[in-house]
DNA sequence: TTGCATCTTGACCAGTTGGTCAAATCAATC
DNA sequence: GATTGATTTGACCAACTGGTCAAGATGCAA
């Protein structure tokens, strides 16, 4: 199991830990990805992040022994959720709804955690200094089996050539710049994807543009057996 | 025209300023660009930039009144670069070619400035606390009148319906992509936009899947005229 | 050369912040 | 209810950082 500066990065709770403690650190980490995802490792502060928690800066110290530890414990709690969705994929399923699932799910989790994709986004784009090891070992190894799956379907005549890796690369672009740019869509548009509606539209949006583009009907046209 | 703080987003040089200071302000601007963008507003330092820049801190500020007139001018010094590719989407051009062509200035944007599009996407993810007027007026106009053409191609049958926003929105999210988590790309594929055919790989990959998405052909076969 | 404005810097200051520590409080077990 | 370990906190410290200031260095025009 991958870990994150000694934080496992599985999202199971710690079996040896008593109740006080784990309420505690349940409520420093929530607090925690709300305070790092707004301002970055730098700006954040340990200080907001124990009021936040309702408690003591030196409380919150006795929990977790750094800034820098709370932060990985941060990104090791988010990081199961983060790649949970591509792990579904499955070569035996019909490459639409495969797809059209996978990025539902991405839409899903941006709009329901934004705060964990801008953590997440925050730190690869200063050069994941945390998390890079995992990313060239767990996700690498991930990527390269689902590209397997998608070859696969190439292979089969069930959609057009195209690179796997690019294909991924591209939904998780454009599901995650929901969430990440998510002040800018909302100057543009005036919603955003906590907005049902607007989630609806981006979803059906992003999936019939990727689908259609590697060749697939959507959505489903009932025309051949019509 | 519109200003951050004060700085004018044109890129245009102030006039009125001699050699030693024209010299320093870019010296500076270089440096802070570098800086920002690796590090946060927060994380970067003066002192670094000035480092950078080759000159004491006290000389950096009497160039610039405060670390947040810096970051304002450097914000404002690549917005013009930023923004320059959608103004050139023409409305008489082949719908084909004229997206073609902005994905491929995006993606030349992303491979020649990853450092600017990092900034840019680092404020806005903090919530633009600088540029949003700039994203709810200047931008919104643009993309307001952009989207008003691609709304006449799909009038016009050139191309399958699609909310032009989202497909905008797609456009940005995955050429920037690119830019902004290079480190994953590269962890990912052993390769990034600094690499010429890697930018090749990219751009084609890019293009045909939105274009092929939309309804196009990509890349254009002679198919109907041989 | 001289005089003046521009440019440059080191010393310094005040506020912030991550982290320590000893003491106080609380909870659970006997 | 006494004891013991877990929990909580305020006081405090040292390092860092943005910014000020007075003085010196440099460039330039007459």
């Amino acid at each position: 199991m991958a870990d994150i500066g000694g934080q496992t990065a599985a999202a199971s709770k710690p079996v040896g830990l008593s109740r006080i403690q784990e309420k505690n650190r349940n409520l420093i980490l929530e607090a925690a990805l709300g305070e790092f995802s707004r301002y970055g490792f730098s700006g954040a502060t340990v200080e907001r992040i124990a009021a936040e928690a309702g408690m003591s800066k030196s409380n919150l110290l006795y929990y977790f022994a750094s800034k820098e530890a709370i932060y990985n414990a941060a990104l090791a709690h988010i990081l199961d959720v983060w790649l949970a969705p591509l792990k579904t994929l499955d070569a035996n399923g019909d490459p639409a709804e495969e797809l059209a699932a996978y990025i539902r799910q991405k839409i899903e989790i941006s709009a329901s955690f934004p705060e964990a994709s801008r953590l997440f986004a925050n730190e690869v784009m200063q050069g994941a200094p945390q998390i890079l090891p995992i990313l060239e070992a767990d996700l690498k190894r991930l990527v390269t089996e689902k590209s397997a799956i998608i070859d696969g379907w190439i292979s089969a005549g069930k959609i057009k050539p195209v690179d796997p890796l690019h294909l991924i690369f591209t939904i998780w672009a454009t599901t995650q710049h929901y969430a990440d740019f998510s002040v800018q869509v909302r100057a543009l548009t005036g919603r955003d994807l906590s907005d049902p509606g607007f989630k609806a539209e981006t979803e059906m949006a992003v999936t019939s543009l990727i689908l259609n583009g590697i060749g697939l009907d959507w959505p489903k046209e009932a025309a051949s057996s019509a």
